[in-house]
DNA sequence: ATACGCCCCTGGTGGC
DNA sequence: TGCCACCAGGGGCGTA
């Protein structure tokens, strides 16, 4: 479900939100995650103020005064719900963790799959932890350069979309980004990772730079699950140029007549969508 | 080392 | 209306 611009969009609605309070009490419903959820969770965080968020791939780190940091990955079909003080609305279902803060605020970790997860690191080891130790560039910083993207497919023959899926050769694209990315590079999905020239992958770090930075700045792509924290949309979905869009005539072919439209495929078992005309 | 299928889990949708 | 197959923003694990 979220992938980077998503679980940036939360991570930032959290902060403004959360940022300085202090965890007044934690609840855990049920610890069966994708991972088990550390049991000692609810006693750690109480009592702790918020002292920082950042987000490392698809993971949202929140840190704690007093040293620890609470991990979240949202999974395919988890969401952080944000309710101010004096809020009564029902609880939603698959509501697994909740933090209520002093002031009133309520943090709710709702995920229905439960392909999400919660844990506890220690905040000056969070790069250590097993989830995180592995994990690519950040194609947002300037560790990610042409050089390093196509040192990291040399020799690699299988497909460009599923490299890219891959988290240690860049850290937070999902199946929609992807899709976004490799048409705006006009490089086929089903390409030999290995065989993009040079300026392909430049193109490519360029276009996966720009649809990123494009998602975030709309508050990522609302289809089913995702909603920011506090409720409201994302509308970057609307911006797809090829995601979802199989038999739609392709955006970027001038005369619609030679170009048989966008289309889908599968590939390691997921959809995958490209414009033939336009992606080699 | 790399690549692929399979699995985790629930819910929505569309066809019969 | 009911049932069923299929699909879904992720990712880890075991096997070739």
């Amino acid at each position: 479900m979220p992938e980077l611009p998503e679980v940036e969009t939360v991570m930032r609605g959290m902060a403004g939100r959360l940022l300085g309070q202090v965890i007044a009490h934690a609840e855990l419903r049920r610890a069966d995650l994708r991972r088990a959820v550390p049991p000692d969770l609810a006693r750690v965080v109480t009592g702790a103020r918020v002292i920082g968020f950042r987000r490392r791939a698809k993971y949202i780190l929140m840190r704690l005064a007093g040293g620890q940091s609470v991990l979240w990955h949202l999974g395919m079909s988890g969401r952080i719900v944000l309710s101010p003080p004096g809020t009564n609305a029902p609880e939603p279902a698959h509501c697994h963790l909740v933090l209520v803060t002093e002031a009133g605020w309520r943090v709710g970790f709702i995920d229905p799959r439960r392909f999400g997860l919660v844990d506890l690191v220690p905040s000056a080891a969070e790069e250590a932890h097993p989830l995180l130790a592995g994990l690519g560039p950040e194609p947002l910083e300037d560790g990610f350069t042409p050089a390093r993207l196509a040192a990291s497919l040399a020799l690699r023959r299988s497909p460009i979309k599923t490299v890219l899926l891959d988290q240690r050769v860049v850290a937070g694209l999902g199946n929609i980004y992807v899709a976004e990315a490799l048409f705006r590079a006009r490089l086929h999905p089903a390409r030999p990772a290995g065989e993009i020239p040079r300026g392909g992958v430049a193109r490519l770090v360029a276009a996966i730079r720009e649809t990123l930075g494009e998602a975030i700045a709309a508050g990522g792509s609302s289809l089913r699950d995702y909603v920011r924290p506090e409720g409201e949309l994302g509308y970057f979905q609307h911006a797809w140029r090829v995601y979802g869009r199989a038999g739609a005539p392709c955006p970027d072919c001038p005369g619609a007549a030679r170009c048989a439209g966008v289309r889908r495929f599968v590939q390691a078992g997921r959809s995958s969508f490209y414009c033939p005309r336009r992606q080699r």
